[in-house]
DNA sequence: CGGTTATGTAACAAATGCGTTAAATATGAA
DNA sequence: TTCATATTTAACGCATTTGTTACATAACCG
């Protein structure tokens, strides 16, 4: 398996569980209990998932009596936006073809080879 | 597996080596030869990374001889940096903690019981 | 202390992922 | 047709992932 956060982040956000999980956690901390009750598998799938999100940097733990109250840290997420950042001009439609295709022309123009 | 468009997505951008294929790919097509190349894994292996990619609709395939040129398609990224968009606030740092600490201070005024 | 509650860990099974080598396929060229 | 080149598919091995159930821990509560 890999390593490196980049990979560690984005293989966690992989499984729609575990992105549900962020995002019932976007609107504050929760017990384990609390995060397995919308689905249909068992505590301890749960208590893995967050080991997942836990190793990715994506969750912290703290502990309050017998609960282990779980919170978002979203802050791996900002090295994902940056990275999907540079390809924005990719997706930007048909903008992007034609800068394309202008910088083919233009090299076309200036390298009388091709 | 997963077969949502974002789960797709995500997990074909938790491995290195398709990372480092879709940023060779940003910079044009190139034959599936050309981007084994820099790799130590054999061509197979990355005959199907790009068989993990196109299912996420990352690249797309064309026939040219008996090439099969590989072009990056961005698309599906515009969902990830929109899904991601949605925690931004989450990871600018202090002021958000500060936000979650005044709406704690609030909640605890407005219901003794707390 | 002894029981209840919340959670984690162990042991297992099935599925998936990722690499390899060898063989198949498809196109172009002699 | 026959050979060479580019790529995919098949068959395999091995590690990881993800779920299950049963058991272990840890903290509170009477």
């Amino acid at each position: 398996m890999q390593t490196d956060s980049l990979s560690l982040t984005f293989s966690a956000l992989g499984d729609p569980t575990r992105r549900a999980i962020l995002q019932r956690l976007s609107e504050g901390e929760a017990s384990v209990g609390e995060l397995t009750e919308p689905f249909d598998i068992s505590m301890p799938a749960i208590s893995r998932h967050l080991k997942v999100l836990e190793r990715a940097g994506l969750v912290m733990r703290t502990r309050n009596a017998q609960w282990r109250p779980v919170q978002l840290n979203a802050a791996p997420l900002a090295e994902v936006a940056n990275w999907v950042e540079r390809y924005r001009q990719h997706w930007q439609g048909a903008f992007d073809r034609m800068d394309d295709y202008l910088a083919e022309l233009q090299k076309g123009d200036s390298d009388a080879k091709n």
